[in-house]
DNA sequence: CAAACATATGAATATGTATTCAAGTGTTTA
DNA sequence: TAAACACTTGAATACATATTCATATGTTTG
């Protein structure tokens, strides 16, 4: 998803959308939440496994994914004793992809 | 910018861009400002005007307007007594409507 | 059923941050 | 230059929230 047309006056994003949304870039607003997201985005895992990978408590790792689960950016399905996690869509992956674009936008010359 | 490959692990963001990934997204994580970028994205537009547009204090949109303008993702040129801002790219926008894409999902039946 | 394992949850704390108010800087104009 | 206008900035406050620790829930296996 690239770059649309434009209304006139801002943009195509009702108003109602705008708390939505905020909450979900929230989300991502966070280092540990942003990578434990990026450790669902491609296969389900475990969340002992997330904190290993990241080195994080096993605890913060459960509590943050059930504030991802509750803004729906994650989809849980239990195996066994384990608890699997896995990006609810690609649209998140779209949205962090984007957003890394910006990232390496050569930026001008400003005067801060 | 849609879909791409996959990497092994997880991602093809790599581990030292998620600080700034999340600088950014917590930028638009604020009911507040995610409004003021919305103002801003397709032309420049004063402050004075934001403030009024979103029914908020001068005060408050040009604190906001700093950090914005700190995190690169708008712009400043001043016109006479008057400031005008607008999106520093067009990233922001595809990450916004991505993410509205997202809200818009159809979210099958889960179990809270 | 008891023990071991994996995850979830509640309370407590510490840190961050959105907002307001008052005052400051910069720009035009009378 | 003084006054009016547009915006910025700093301090103060109130509120949110990330993290930890201890404990609880749920699941398998002996």
């Amino acid at each position: 998803m690239t770059i649309k047309n434009q209304s006139p006056t801002h943009s195509l994003i009702s108003e109602e959308l705008v708390p939505q949304l905020a909450d979900l870039f929230s989300m991502m607003g966070d280092t540990s939440r942003l990578r434990i997201i990026l450790c669902c985005l491609h296969e389900p895992i475990s969340v002992s496994h997330i904190a290993e990978q990241l080195d994080l408590s096993q605890s913060l790792v459960s509590h943050h994914l059930r504030l991802l689960k509750a803004a729906r950016m994650v989809r849980a399905e239990r195996r066994g004793k384990q608890v699997f996690y896995v990006a609810a869509d690609q649209h998140v992956q779209c949205v962090i992809e984007d957003m890394a674009a910006h990232v390496s936008e050569p930026h001008g010359v400003e005067d801060d």
